[in-house]
DNA sequence: GCCAATAATGAGACTAATGTCAATATTGAG
DNA sequence: CTCAATATTGACATTAGTCTCATTATTGGC
């Protein structure tokens, strides 16, 4: 069957989609801030006023507060999976601290999203992000080939989830040192069986790589 | 200039000591319920519910819920601080071990204070735990000592308290081996420097020795 | 520029929580 | 057992938050 040749515009369906975009992510970023600031128990009001919009307009995007709440998770996520996304390198060694530092300096450049992470962390809930399913896989490819002693077990994620979240939560105290991110990366490594030198020239390299 | 010799009756002083000490203890323990379970938006309401008092009661014992946050912090860190208490063990890294899988066991036979650990440990804040704190100390002796191959600096605190914190946040999903204290500790220690085979005999014996 | 489609507004109904207090019940020393 | 001291109660005033909706303002395709 033939389709009418038409324009076949995708976009725009609606009138005012070009407002609709820009208050939606206002809504949002300002959901984030207010997130970072005062944790899973921030008020809708507390929101619509940072977006400066009025509250009837949170209704218009968002069925309640809830829902809002898993935008955000959403959100994270997102910008987590885009930190931690695997790069074309052979080694799973290095690409894991490649992904690492890539993590951790995202974190040290974007506060508000560091401290969401941080919130949305502490306690399984349905808005969690959990950070050791963006390494089970390195984990996993780095055992096989004999480049890691241990392999994705819960104590290893454990470990190394653990670490990554620490020394976000000291950066965003303000108290960590500006080595920081390379330290746990190597510390990482370390963890994972690479001997002192080679944890300590990649975790260098690693961070070095994120101009 | 000699006392008369009286009494000295220290304690009671009031008429209905002994009830209010009990209330005070039935609001507390529902605190920590509360608190474990809704986390630090948890409502004045559902505290006295819980407790089976009436709201006014509430109001007898603490000036607001803020008050009462902060006195389950303290009752949660004296809890903490009971299981990590130091033993009269010579060898600060078998002390460090002893200490870390009592918290570890503590944390599974109390699932009330293990929830609200990860509940205070979140984010910084007025009403925060810090289980570094208390490894530090073991942390430079073990050093001093030549026992760790690493100084109580941030990143290896950051890496032992991540993973026991971890850990804690596994058991409490449900989601942890049997043995995970066990790996938790023997992980910590090998990150301290200690070599495989030591690492693996200090963690079974401190495990074991919780009776 | 027009104007139908669409988005934004904010007053207000409703709900839930906080903190107060006069009245009532309980405690325990003598 | 008595009763003054003390603790408990729950109704209530207040505050804060959520969500709705009739009205007003804005958008953007033509």
């Amino acid at each position: 069957m033939l389709l009418p040749v038409t324009k076949e515009r995708r976009e725009p369906r609606t009138r005012g989609y070009r407002k609709k975009e820009r208050t939606r992510r206002q809504l949002i970023e300002a959901g984030l801030r207010v997130l970072a600031e005062k944790g899973q128990g921030l008020t809708v009001s507390d929101v619509v006023a940072e977006a400066e919009v009025s509250n009837g307009t949170f209704y218009n995007y968002f069925t309640d507060r809830e829902e809002l709440l898993e935008a955000l998770a959403a959100q994270s996520v997102l910008a987590l999976a885009a930190a931690a996304a695997k790069e074309p390198v052979e080694d799973p060694a290095r690409r894991f601290a490649l992904a690492t530092a890539r993590v951790l300096l995202h974190a040290r450049a974007d506060e508000t999203w560091a401290r969401v992470m941080l919130r949305l962390t502490s306690l399984r809930s349905r808005t969690d992000v959990d950070m050791s399913r963006y390494m089970r896989e390195d984990l996993a490819e780095g055992f096989a080939q004999g480049r890691f002693d241990t392999g994705p077990d819960d104590a290893a994620l454990d470990q190394v989830a653990g670490l990554v979240l620490m020394t976000i939560r000291r950066m965003v105290d303000g108290k960590a040192r500006r080595d920081a991110p390379q330290q746990a990366v190597q510390r990482a490594l370390r963890a994972l069986g690479l001997d002192a030198a080679e944890a300590a020239e990649l975790a260098a390299e690693a961070v070095a790589a994120q101009s």
